[in-house]
DNA sequence: ATAGGGTTAG
């Protein structure tokens, strides 16, 4: 409206035009200076009025000076009805703290203020969070004697709350003679700010019995902080009230119910909410997708997704997301094709999407690819994409690259710092996490838990004991961070691994929650690896007890009696798995050449140069052998003949694909694109496969990566980056 | 003749 540089005073309106005339008019019957005086102000008066009235939604700090100056310059100060729109305006426009400098000179000139002036006051105060000014506002509102009034209370528990000081909030609104619908929703949506949730809904349990009729708006504002909180107590609740009463619902409501319930698994009752919608809401229905994505019914969420017309990018973003998370990326980055077809562009959230995606792909040539596409549209120093770069690259297995985006980013976060950390204790480097630890906290950059996780990781992978028995003490001691239970995973595993078997039970017993699968599953493991039988079993026990059919369990229950050679036992647990229809997931390895991806499975002889691989596996057999390699058959579960177990062995998919990888190396190199051997493995890999593959680097002079479910092993000179330790 | 809630999807 006014322009930055030349103030225009905004256009007078006919009405007070008008009026200003016939006070004109009284001037030349003027007589004496008093009368004049009083013409001119109320000619001021008229001036202000027909100001403020055509402030409505300017505030410029321009038009405010002015304003304030014409109050300065009236002899008896206007009157509230005069300056209260204003207020109102004001309180509404992008500058809510105008209103509180407006109250100060409405005071300093001694201007009356009634019932109708404080709750804009008020609202500009709690939107700017300015506890003590909403203090004094209080105070004169008192002697003004108003507080009585209920649209000034529910003002001031709105103040309070904002202000962070929930308390006063509610005592106001204790203290309070009626409440309608307005006060309760002021006060609940207080608490679900601040993460109250059980106040809230004790509240909400409360307005029912007094009477007063929910709404939408006091729902919505419940169901949207238990979606933020994760607390899902009263879904039933919810559910039932809706059932039990007609509720007028908004797209508002739906969209956070839909959330809720598909988020909770739910997906047949967020159908239900979502059928309700006549129209087809944007909001809706991408809440739907992410929803069922969620709840990780793909395939429905594809159905919404495709019925869902004029989709926005966020609609987009949510469907590419859902499979970058899952096990499709491919399909998000066809996803995301579709999307830049559309000329949609694309954003940072998006981008975020895609390069996960990339990520879980794992392979270079779509990591730079992606990388590319970033840098020439305009992400380069993106914070959001460079962290994902961060990740996706390490992901991949390139953690140079990775290390390479993180000193080139001009600005770093918390998950900056995180991620890096992260991906050098997936490499095993875990030297490099700690010193990068350490860097954090000479740029005055503050840890978070996530962070730590990053931190015990690289400590339990290397063996760093004592450094993280320091570091999960420091969390507590120098950082006050609550470990939760991922922090005290870690701490499982950091003994368990050095097998300090003990030590990690003590944690377990230590800890303030209860133990999951997780925690009882890295204990399990390091059993297996250290032989304790006994302390594996009290593990398993536990796992199969939160989860009778895990897969995990029963597969390192077998494992733990193979290497015992109990056999019988063994064949028992094989019974059970194949009762429950409970397998082990087979091992599954991919290497891309060429821009083409080729996956193998154990002895698997699908692959069109089956022959050849087989015959080049003899060959490094037998050139390993001359190095001392003498295969390993303790990883083989079953109870087989000795020679055939060290077929099975030797058919481990990764050494297929690595097979593969040499044979054609020289057709690489002549091209000059030789470059590291990178395989992905979806298990663990073993013991004698490790030892294979680290000969195999030493004897052929190359470097191989793995990533294997849980981290990296980098291969070369005869020595892998795990030191040994996995 | 002026006043109080305003949320929902990546």
């Amino acid at each position: 409206m006014a322009s930055h540089c030349i103030h225009i005073p905004p256009p007078i309106s006919s009405t007070a035009v008008s009026a200003a005339t016939t006070v004109l008019n009284k001037l030349s019957v003027c007589k004496t200076l008093n009368h004049i005086k009083q013409l001119h102000a109320q000619i001021l008066h008229h001036r202000l009025n027909s100001f403020l009235c055509n402030l409505s939604f300017s505030s410029s700090s321009i038009n405010l000076t002015y304003a304030l100056s014409l109050f300065s310059s009236i002899p008896s100060p206007p009157k509230p009805t005069f300056f209260n729109p204003f207020l109102r305006n004001l309180s509404h426009s992008s500058e809510p703290k105008a209103t509180i400098l407006f109250y100060k000179k409405i005071r300093h000139v001694g201007g009356r203020l009634d019932r109708y002036s404080f709750p804009p006051i008020l609202k500009a105060a709690s939107k700017v969070s300015a506890f003590f000014e909403g203090m004094e506002i209080h105070g004169v509102a008192v002697k003004i004697a108003t507080v009585s009034d209920p649209f000034v209370e529910t003002a001031l528990v709105d103040m309070y709350g904002s202000c962070g000081r929930i308390n006063c909030a509610r005592k106001v609104f204790d203290e309070m003679s009626q409440r309608d619908v307005v006060t309760w929703n002021t006060m609940i949506e207080r608490y679900c700010r601040c993460e109250l949730v059980d106040e809230a809904f004790k509240l909400f349990e409360e307005m029912k019995s007094s009477n007063v009729m929910p709404d939408a708006m006091i729902l919505c504002n419940i169901v949207s902080a238990c979606n933020r909180t994760g607390n899902m107590s009263y879904n039933r609740a919810i559910y039932d009230f809706l059932k039990g009463n007609d509720v007028r619902m908004d797209t508002h409501l739906v969209t956070a119910l839909v959330t809720l319930y598909a988020g909770a698994g739910c997906t047949d009752i967020a159908r239900e909410f979502y059928m309700k919608m006549s129209v087809r809401d944007l909001f809706v229905s991408t809440a739907m997708v992410s929803g069922l994505s969620k709840a990780g019914r793909l395939d429905d969420a594809r159905v919404i997704f495709d019925q869902t017309g004029n989709k926005d990018l966020v609609c987009w973003t949510t469907m590419i997301k859902a499979y970058a998370e899952s096990d499709h990326p491919q399909e998000g980055l066809r996803v995301f094709e579709e999307l830049c077809r559309s000329g949609i562009k694309p954003d940072d959230v998006t981008m975020e999407s895609v390069i996960s995606a990339c990520a879980n792909l794992s392979t270079m040539d779509r990591a730079k690819w992606v990388h590319l596409y970033t840098r020439s549209n305009g992400f380069e120093s993106d914070l959001l994409v460079n962290n994902a770069l961060i990740n996706m690259y390490a992901k991949c297995g390139d953690l140079d690259r990775a290390r390479d985006v993180f000193e080139k980013m001009p600005m770093r976060d918390v998950v900056s710092w995180s991620t890096m950390i992260n991906a050098f204790s997936m490499h095993g480097e875990a030297s490099d996490a700690l010193i990068t630890f350490a860097r954090m906290k000479e740029e005055n950059m503050e840890p978070n838990e996530v962070t730590f996780v990053g931190v015990l990781y690289g400590c339990s992978h290397s063996g760093l004991v004592e450094e993280g028995k320091k570091i999960f003490a420091s969390m507590t001691n120098e950082y006050s961070l609550t470990p939760k239970l991922e922090h005290y995973g870690c701490m499982v595993d950091l003994f368990g691994r050095a097998n300090r078997l003990r030590e990690a039970l003590e944690i377990i017993e230590s800890m303030p929650m209860a133990p999951n699968v997780v925690i009882w599953g890295s204990l399990m493991s390091a059993c297996r690896v250290h032989g304790e039988l006994e302390l594996g079993e009290v593990a398993a026990k536990h796992i199969l007890e939160l989860e009778p059919n895990h897969d995990g369990a029963l597969v390192l229950m077998s494992n733990i009696y193979a290497r015992e050679q109990r056999w019988d036992d063994v064949r028992n647990i094989r019974r059970v798995m194949e009762e429950k229809n409970v397998f082990k997931e087979k091992g599954l390895s991919r290497i891309d050449l060429n821009g083409k991806s080729h996956e193998f499975l154990i002895g698997d002889k699908r692959h069109k140069q089956s022959d050849e691989i087989y015959a080049k596996l003899e060959e490094v057999v037998s050139k390993l052998n001359l190095a001392g390699y003498v295969p390993h058959s303790g990883s083989v579960l079953v109870d087989v003949e000795e020679e055939e177990k060290k077929d099975l062995v030797l058919w481990h998919s990764e050494k297929l694909a690595l097979c593969f990888g040499l044979m054609n190396e020289e057709e690489e190199e002549e091209k000059g694109l030789c470059d590291v051997i990178r395989i992905v493995k979806n298990l663990r890999v073993c013991e004698d496969c490790h030892v294979f593959f680290k000969l195999v680097s030493k004897v052929y002079e190359r470097e191989i990566i793995v990533r294997d479910r849980t981290r990296f092993h980098r291969y070369k000179d005869g020595l892998c980056s795990c030191r040994d330790y996995w």
